[in-house]
DNA sequence: CGCAGAATAAAGGTCAGACACTTAGCGGTC
DNA sequence: GACCGCTAAGTGTCTGACCTTTATTCTGCG
């Protein structure tokens, strides 16, 4: 009988997981309690960030387990970035703190399955992107400092030098800038991935010389938007800007995944005017 | 010299992790090079959803490693959901398919700790919550449908009893319920978590009675204008009302954390005017 | 005295092998 | 034909050993 070890577990397993019926075993692999446990006491902040945990044979004798199923334990939520692992003498198990990079990996591979399993369609990523980028011009637009303006700039292509590769890596930089420039981090963490994934999904359909070229000279329309501090021209460029890549990467779409004549999809007119330029 | 064990992984450890300096020990975990490869393999399609990998044994001989860290490897895929696994016969290592609710759960966990950690500000979380939630209602009044109308009408709190607790509940569900009707899962599935997290955080604060009226008063105001298929009318109310809340949570936050004042705080008019209810 | 290098020890990383538990499917009994 | 138990494949867990990494401590030489 297994059922003294674990420090209280035994029946909350039931209510955790869909109390009432079948496809869950009833009770839960060790390693899983304890992660769970262990993920409480991070979450409720009593380990607090930088703690160092109890060494991997303590626990398992605090757990009443095996070093492996703590171990085990500690995998899974090491590879949530809940904590991470040292080695050497003043090493051991540590709370890690909370960093962008991780979430932003972590949504940029989640998003990017689900795209390809087809749970969210390219649709809704690309409006998904429109949502949050064109916000984002526009706070950029009132709260970008000098610095960001400057390293905004730089992410514009020379007019001459309309190298298309480069300007792949190029297009990449000027909507980070933007979103970093927006001042909401949360948004940013956010909305990064959910560009990477349309970047990636897209990376081998080079773009017509002309698109191109448009693409360029949406991208100073909204720099000088933003410069001239002006909240709603931006907003209007970057949203001109995304519908032209949108209505390019549904044609794509459409060519890559024929008979899928999606509703709603050719009678938002595309009203994208030349502007100015 | 365990050098010749894993597929290849030997100089790739270079590369994948700043290739420059010093803070990455040179010859990553074994275990961590075998969840690498795994993954890579899921994200490429080489294992397609719902495939089962091989067993643990047979996959500790292909790898050159033993069946710990096997286990090692498969417990952080499968915290990080790219596989489940069953027991018994015909059990196994699967591909697991992405679900939203994984989405979720992680994003409110590290929403969470990160603004425990202050890496995000409440403002910010209060800003997104706004920037998501005012399209989706927009996007809620051209695209529901009538069931999802009637879920949401089924949301609202009956005009006499004013439960406060049974209405925290209910606000959740309306805005659930709206979300889910914005037609956009992605929109959803990282909507969702922002709101929770809030919701968490100030779960203990008890909204005053009148405040209480007004969050009931500004639902059926939304409800109306989505019933109506007012895109415009739905953003603007939902627009008031998220603000009205935010004014609140950053009432109860800086008595929580005091002597923080933030610029732009208080220079932003409150206008939510009282409408027509 | 001071610094370089060796020894130490604590902690994670890996291994091998054994046994327990879970579960689908097979086959036999009534 | 329904029920029951056996079997086998596979995951879950344990044990105990040894390797590797690394900060600290100790030692010895200049």
């Amino acid at each position: 009988m297994a059922s003294d070890r674990l420090i209280d577990l035994a029946a909350a397993a039931h209510e955790a997981h869909k109390s009432g019926s079948l496809p869950v075993s009833r009770v839960l692999p060790a390693y899983h309690q304890v992660a769970e446990q262990l993920q409480g006491l991070i979450m409720r902040g009593t380990l607090t960030v930088g703690e160092r945990l109890p060494s991997e044979g303590v626990l398992a004798t605090q757990f009443g387990v095996s070093r492996s199923t703590i171990r085990e334990a500690l995998r899974g939520l090491s590879s949530q970035r809940l904590v991470h692992t040292k080695r050497g003498v003043n090493g051991g198990t540590f709370v890690a703190e909370p960093a962008y990079e991780h979430v932003q990996a972590y949504l940029e591979t989640t998003i990017g399955l689900m795209s390809g399993a087809d749970v969210v369609t390219v649709d809704e990523i690309l409006e998904a992107r429109e949502l949050f980028e064109v916000p984002a011009a526009r706070l950029a637009a009132t709260r970008r400092d000098e610095d960001q303006l400057a390293g905004l700039k730089a992410t514009l292509v020379p007019d001459g030098e309309a190298d298309i590769d480069s300007g792949f890596e190029g297009h990449k930089e000027f909507h980070f800038a933007i979103l970093k420039a927006s001042g909401n981090r949360l948004l940013e963490v956010i909305t990064l991935p959910v560009f990477s994934v349309l970047q990636t999904r897209f990376r081998r359909d080079r773009a017509s010389p002309d698109l191109y070229a448009s693409i360029v000279c949406d991208h100073q329309d909204i720099y000088d938007a933003i410069a001239a501090s002006d909240a709603e021209a931006s907003a209007r460029c970057m949203y001109a800007h995304l519908e032209r890549l949108r209505s390019m990467y549904e044609r794509i779409d459409r060519a890559a995944h024929p008979g899928l004549t999606e509703v709603a999809a050719p009678d938002e007119p595309t009203q994208t005017s030349a502007e100015a330029c």
